[in-house]
DNA sequence: TGTACATCAGTGAACGCGCGTTCACTGATGTAC
DNA sequence: TGTACATCAGTGAACGCGCGTTCACTGATGTAC
């Protein structure tokens, strides 16, 4: 990102220039999102959350669907980052390794749901700029390959198409469920039971 | 719905007085989610199709929220008939039925994209109240007292509330990621093979 | 090191727009007698 | 059957609001010399 400050440059903390803005509404956006939803959502309330005029945000984003677009690419990002956390705790096998990238797929779901369902749920984000589609991608592209690792090692009869449809549609389904506060019985749990209970459905089903 | 129409009633075609305006309008609304999206959707809009004032909503449906509400709750009740509809053609074992109800979940979806969205994906509507939020928990018992079926019939070790999860998240998942216009694979085949590698998915993932 | 200048980031006032809601109204309908 | 009246459904003008966007501007920064 071109508002990236050079390393070991120190942003002065007050005066006419922000010092990282783009940053600095990204992370405002988000909030705004947690808290107002998408539907109400607006530029004004994010620059005035960071405390600036509010037709600061087009020196870098341009206009609102452009702030939205970079938002849900650096949501991409993170969460491709946070299934690979799971990832790298979990067994080695390719079972283990798809099992733990559908706990964080539900997961990151479950600790930003605004995010998310900007992500999965909202036309408002533009999927054609690179940026997006990319980050969107390469998510995905993942959960497909380790679909077909598990496949290489268990050879079964079916197209791998439907053995993608329905490890993602597990995961997706879970997640967005869960954060609509449907099956309260499980998103009611503590955190750690909870967890187990979603690894609990991934494992079972993927048996 | 206190507007309904006494049977055998012919409503004037033209007049100062619609006739049935709270039916029309719910029409409307559902058209007009489909072609603006929640995001863009306005009761002025809605109105506008029905070709009435856009102050005539308010004598049906109180607000915005109103009108929503209850297309919702229309929305719920037809997407229990739907998942009827594909049971009454199953097989009658605990487990074809479980499978039709999960198939009438997904199609339902893609026949009713925006409707579903509202439904699942939205804060607009007001569950709390009855009408909407007992359409809602209705189809979802349903769908609870299906696996229960399954469960007594084979039953296993695992909890209830994991094998709702499952099965739920499942048909959940498969019907949101398809209404995105993920999954490509199967949401671009036609309708019937659609159709059959939805219900594969479901019937390989409920084993 | 100092100065001039170009570039950039943010300001704040102004714009037009569509929105939901309110309100006094009027035309149509149904009912009581 | 006819008339008076109450109720109801829809009108259309008006309101204030928050929105995104535009624009001339100004303060800060970085660079060339």
């Amino acid at each position: 990102m071109a508002s990236k400050l050079t390393p070991g440059r120190i942003p002065p903390s007050r005066g006419y220039h922000h010092g990282d803005l783009a940053a600095a509404l990204l992370d405002a956006a988000e909030h705004e999102l947690q808290e107002n939803g998408i539907e109400g959502f607006s530029l004004r309330l994010v620059a005035k959350r960071v405390g600036v005029s509010h037709a600061a945000p087009a020196h870098h984003f341009g206009d609102t669907q452009g702030l939205l677009t970079a938002l849900a690419a650096r949501g991409f990002q993170r969460f491709s980052r946070r299934q690979e956390d799971f990832r790298r705790k979990a067994g080695a096998s390719p079972r283990e390794q798809l099992e733990a990238s559908g706990v964080g797929y539900v997961i990151f779901a479950i600790e930003n749901p605004a995010l998310f369902r900007l992500m999965f749920n909202s036309d408002r984000p533009d999927f054609s700029r690179a940026e997006l589609g990319q980050a969107a991608g390469a998510a995905l592209d993942e959960l497909e390959q380790g679909v077909k690792r598990v496949r290489q090692e268990a050879p079964v009869a079916c197209e791998a198409a439907m053995d993608v449809a329905a490890t993602w549609a597990l995961a997706h389904g879970l997640a967005d469920l869960l954060i609509a506060g449907r099956l309260k019985s499980i998103s009611e749990l503590p955190t750690r039971a909870r967890r187990a209970a979603i690894a609990g459905v991934m494992s079972r089903a993927m048996r």
